[in-house]
DNA sequence: GTGAAAGCGCTAACAA
DNA sequence: TTGTTAGCGCTTTCAC
């Protein structure tokens, strides 16, 4: 059942069998062959909790989400999980449960500092009680997403990328520009939204276009949300009508699409709609949108707390490519 | 840095600690108190990895998904993950990473079998060698969603939930009804889309009810297929369109519901479509569908492996619930 | 190239 | 109620 069984049958020592095993290069090729061989026969299965015991390296890293049913994590997890599965890792998985979920338990839950090598955490907004005690366990760790205080992160540059959306509304043409941002609905992390938010009213200054406040509406970063915002902004008389919508993100986008065709407005003629961030959905749809590529950043943090776990420096990462897709949501303003 | 640490600064034993450590009854509870003191003062960390060598439980739970970016697997993965927590286990996410992933060396990644205690499979259709492996491996283990020979199962009986659309369609009056189904994209699970169509033709059979050829549409369980099965049924003369669609999953039903706004069809009153599945987009663009939950079948899925692991046995699980939601998508066809 | 022995940090009898 | 003594299955010096 263990390297014991091995080591009898072939009649070596527990030593070689562990050598031969790992294929260590001090082993005769003949011996880690017998090895193999008779390891297959007896199907034999390494226990990673003694391996563990022994080398103090667990093969495994946590990925710590909010909340684990939302699109970009779910994009950035797979790429996590690619990048480990290739080097032999195995994923642990800390849900936090969103807002109501016991943050403190899960954060102080013991396990994580020794059952993983390294920490990837899916934009969160830690508190300083937490930041504190994650750096106390001394594992590399990096975030994904908004920027951490004092922590490596990957991630796009949310003005820059809200400046895309925004100025390709303005280059059209559009003036009358709305925006439906508001507070990520898992309320685990206030930067991206504030930072995208002021992309915007920047964007908008730096045309010279004012921005009415019952124009920056809240869509609280959902589908649902943005069905609301949209018919706020929308079921009103065509005067008070803005020409476009900037949304802080592609599902808030859908929603305002969907109210857009439910008040029978066409567009692009009537409403331009821009997004963010490259959701599946988005091209069916024909949504203009600023896309970045999760999963990338997940295969990016993956190597880069990898490496780190292998004793390579931490060096700040370059900020993660984001592109403007435009497709048939957009158009210049009519008149 | 150790149990050891707390022994000596309290001058007790290494075994007494790990009893108070673990709030076993035969502690006093004063020296529980002074345990938890001095470990709390020294930032102890429990070994999980000492703790499942010596115990052989490593308490942990793999989920192995085929794909992990659907909802459904999402949303059942949160499920799981909340009973998980409170039961004090981590999960261990084993990504096989669809159809292009290596499979076969993640059901051989020999780690599982050590890792975890036991195994929730997500809708998974395992060939002879995969469920062989996973038989010898011992694990208590479950299948969430499609059956699976020789694993206990649980998930809603689809062929009654098809049923249920299509039911809903045919009292409303229509008999020009059109399925849009097809295999599951990740290619992962054979059973859930035959067993809804067998319950399409089934319903419509047993209401006498024509179905044509060209209108059993492949969507691929997906957004994008639904809009292109939307296009091949509905972008067609107004007599050769069917009065209703029922789609397998709302997935593909929202991108029918897309294709019907574009071609500026009217829903319900030039066509109904009812979908499958509870998806939160389902509520806000007013889709029918027959919903089923999850992230339950999650909840119950853990809690029986759970069990298991405790001994108990491995008793069947009746089907999780699906109800039919009737919302604006669907009314009675004109004339 | 291989073996012997000493742990890694914890739990589980068995005593006391 | 607490302590003693063996391990759990592997890796790793240090010898040979």
């Amino acid at each position: 059942m263990g390297i014991q069984e091995i080591a009898t049958v072939t009649g070596l020592s527990k030593a070689t069998v562990s050598r031969a095993l790992r294929g260590l290069p001090t082993v005769a090729d003949t011996t880690i062959d017998q090895v193999r061989r008779v390891a297959d026969e007896l199907g034999y299965v390494p226990s990673s909790a003694a391996a563990g015991l022994a080398t103090g390296r667990q093969r495994a890293v946590g990925v710590v989400v909010p909340v684990i049913d939302r699109w970009f994590y779910v994009k950035a997890m797979g790429g996590v999980d690619a990048e480990l599965r290739r080097a032999g890792y195995d994923l642990v998985l800390y849900n936090l449960g969103g807002p109501d979920g016991d943050r403190d338990r899960a954060f102080r839950r013991s396990m994580l500092r020794h059952r993983v090598d390294a920490l990837v955490l899916l934009s969160l907004v830690l508190d300083a009680t937490e930041r504190n005690e994650l750096q106390l366990s001394r594992h590399p760790m990096i975030v994904i997403g908004g920027p951490a205080p004092g922590i490596r992160n990957v991630g796009v540059d949310d003005l820059h990328v809200e400046g895309l959306a925004v100025g390709h509304l303005l280059a059209l043409g559009h003036r009358r520009i709305a925006y439906v941002g508001g507070q990520d609905e898992a309320g685990m992390n206030v930067a991206v939204p504030y930072r995208r938010r002021d992309g915007f009213l920047d964007g908008m200054r730096a045309a010279g276009c004012p921005v009415a406040d019952r124009w920056l509406v809240d869509g609280r970063f959902s589908f649902a949300g943005g069905v609301a915002a949209g018919a706020a902004l929308l079921d009103v008389p065509a005067r008070d009508r803005p020409t476009a919508v900037s949304c802080a993100s592609d599902e808030m986008a859908l929603g305002v699409l969907l109210t857009a065709a439910r008040l029978g407005l066409r567009v692009p003629e009537d409403l331009s709609v821009v997004g963010i961030d490259g959701h599946e959905y988005g091209a069916p749809a024909g949504l203009t949108t600023v896309a970045q590529d999760p999963e990338a950043q997940g295969r990016t943090a993956a190597l880069a707390v990898l490496a780190e776990v292998d004793g390579a420096p931490a060096d700040l990462l370059p900020a993660a490519p984001a592109r403007l897709v435009v497709r048939r949501s957009t158009a210049a303003p009519r008149i």
